[in-house]
Order: C-alpha cells, then structure tokens, then sequence
DNA sequence: GTCTATATAGCGATAGAC
DNA sequence: GTCTATCGCTATATAGAC
C-alpha cells in the first residue's frame, strides 16, 4: 500500500502479489479436496504440494473455507456440451440420444465428476449454497438443453412425451442407473466406455418404446 | 463378537462388562457420525451424548474406525419390507407398482437414509468394505425382490420385459430421478408424501409404457 | 468396570526476519 | 511478498483412583 514504482513500464503496479502461486494453490487445493475431503485436507498438505508456504495460502484466501469455495468453483462447470443437444434430422433419433447417452455417462463416471460428488454430498449440510453452484452450473443447463431437443422431437414428430421436462430427466435418471450409485459409494468402480455402450443403448431403447411415436 | 458370558448363571460373573451402556454408545454414535459424518463426530461428543466416559467408549470400541464401523452396521439393514413385493393378481399391476414406487420413496428420502448414503460417499475411498454391507443388505435385496415380481408378471402375461433384472434397475432409477441427487448435495429437501404421489405415478406410467403388455 | 485428569500429536492461523 | 518458527486449540488415546 506505500507504494512506489510509479510510472514504470512493468505490470507490478501497486500491489503485484501474485504471479502464478495463487493458481498452483487452487490447483493443489482441488486436488486434495476432491481426493480427501474438507476435513480430511490441511493447509499445510496444500501448501506443500502447491510448492509454497503456508502464510503465501492464506495471503492469497482468508482461511480455509473462502479456500474450499474457490476450489469448488472451479470443478463446477462440468456439463455436456451443448452441440451434442442439436437435433440433427439426418440421423436417426436413436443415434442422437446414444451418443447424448454416452457423453452423459462419460461425464457422471468421470473421477472428477465422482469426487466433485462425493465432495458435495459431504458438504450438503454446510453448504448449501455449493450445491446451487454446481447445479445450476452443471446439471441444470444438461437438463435444459435435453428437454428442448425432447420439445423438438415432439413437434418434429419423433417423440411423444407429453412432458417434455419430465421426460428429460427420466431419460438421465434411466442413464444413472444403479450403477452410479454403486461407484458413488465405492462399490464399483467406474462405468468404462465398454460398459457405456450397451447400457446406454439399452436407456434409449426404454426411453423410445415409452415416448416413441408408435 | 469376542464375547463370552460363558457358562455361568449370574451375567455379572467375571467381566460382565456391557449392560446396556454399548447399546447407548452404539445409538449415540450412529446420530452422530449420520449427522455430522466421521471427521466431525469426536470420540467426546459420542460420550457426553451416551452419557458414558470416553474411557468407557474405548473400553467397548477399540478405536474410532471400529466403533465407526460398528455404528453404521446398524443402520445398514434399511430394506423395503419384502411382502410388498407380492405380486397381487386381485389388484391391478399398476397399483402394485405404484406401492411399491411410494415406499421406494419414502426410505429413500428418510432422513435416515439420506445421511447413511452421504456418510458412505464421503467414505466410500476409504471403507470399501461398508459400502458392500450397506449394498447387499439394502438396496441388492430390494433389487432382487422387484426382478422376481417382473418374472411373475412376465409370465403372468402382464408385461413383456426381456430383461427383468434390467428392468426391475430402471424401474427404481426412475424413482430415484433427479430429485434424489438433488437431495443428497444439499439442493433441495427431501420429498414429501405428496410430491411422491405423483412422482410415483409418473414413473409406474413411463415403465408401462415401455414394457407393459400391449 | 467405570470415571476424572492428562499425555501426545496435528491442524488452523499468526508473528517476525529476509 | 515470501518464508521459518510458533501459539492456541482440539481430538485421539491412555494413566491412575474409586
């Protein structure tokens, strides 16, 4: 704040502070989180990794939730990209939805994904506003973007889902299964993109035998 | 498990040890690690609760892991009651499964079984073990009940799932839905008995329509 | 066997030197 | 602005009296 090096050329104006610590910081601090937990995470573990020392941390983030937030907002943008939800009408409709399918089921089983999960659900209690974040960062544009291509299909002829909304989220509940619950809680591991395939044609073959036009 | 009470009369002969005072402890800390989860349960806490010392805590539970694990042990046999899996050929099957579908709901937006699930997520990394016992007391069971009420359907005519273990999985998926995933990070709050009336019937409607006969 | 009191260790956060 | 060394607190686990 007293300071000096007025008029020069170099971009350290005032108070230059952080070159690249603070995202060395936010890095390891998102690793260990995710991978450990609030609790189970210390300043001083992030700290090391991140290859500074511990006052350099809590320069740059008040203390360990403003930290813990940061970290969060950073992971929290996972969600299909949009692209996908185009509604190509030189495919069939069964190809649209299992490759839809298979993206959603690359992203959920993703370790990043599953640990940004776990992570929240740890934290639902004390944090609900992380939760929002997420959702509404995540998962409810997915949402959206699927039951406009569903509003697409009906008109288009294709579909027959009455609710359109509804029918967007049975679609990835369908696609969820069991079997996210089951690496949810450490029961099995990951679906690999072998496994993917079969279940996800299996998802849109209910999906289609329920709201097809038949 | 290592117990005794060999082969005398009198209980309290030798080291009658445990009256009541392990079941105090089991209780106390079953509230506290649901509630609070396992890094922010203290062993103190568990003892003020039970209304025992600490050393009598210890004396019972070698350490924190054990007693951990002996707490959710207890809750783990959260099941649907198997009658209700009875395929009643008096009722139509739309309103078995709508039954079914209600009581689905209402466990699994207990807040019992709310906090057991964020508690096995949170350790899923850690104890592999529990989430096996909570998977194949719970859900497993129930899994297997409602596969054998979709043979019995099948060949009853009812439906024409080709799949029934397929099928009886999609079945809950759909029931658990968004909502309950919105549910465990703290989105939003459980569902009540009158959301899960719809829902239900909802779900029941979609699943006829994909496999219900004709 | 059970309780009060305590040893030991780790974590979050801070004070002072370069 | 950054690092080393440290305070204060809490929690796990234990030692000794009834």
């Amino acid at each position: 704040m007293t300071e000096a090096t007025d008029s020069t050329v170099t971009p350290a104006r005032g108070r230059p502070k952080d070159p690249a610590k603070r995202a060395a910081i936010l890095k390891a601090a998102t690793s260990l989180f995710l991978s450990q937990g609030f609790a189970g995470t210390s300043m001083d573990a992030i700290a090391k990794l991140a290859g500074v020392s511990k006052l350099t941390v809590y320069s740059h983030f008040s203390d360990k939730e403003t930290l813990f937030s940061a970290a969060v907002e950073t992971k929290c943008h996972n969600t299909l990209p949009v692209p996908i939800f185009e509604l190509d009408r030189t495919q069939p409709l069964r190809t649209t939805l299992t490759k839809i399918g298979l993206g959603f089921l690359d992203l959920i089983h993703s370790m990043e994904s599953v640990e940004l999960q776990r992570l929240l659900n740890s934290q639902a209690a004390v944090d609900p506003d992380m939760s929002r974040l997420f959702f509404e960062a995540g998962p409810q544009r997915t949402l959206n973007a699927m039951e406009h291509l569903v509003r697409e299909a009906n008109q288009a002829g294709l579909l027959d889902a009455p609710d359109p909304k509804q029918a967007a989220e049975n679609f990835f509940s369908l696609l969820q299964g069991c079997q996210h619950m089951k690496t949810l809680i450490g029961y099995r591991q990951p679906m690999t993109a072998s496994e993917a395939q079969p279940h996800a044609e299996q998802v849109v073959d209910m999906f289609l035998r329920a709201y097809g036009k038949g």
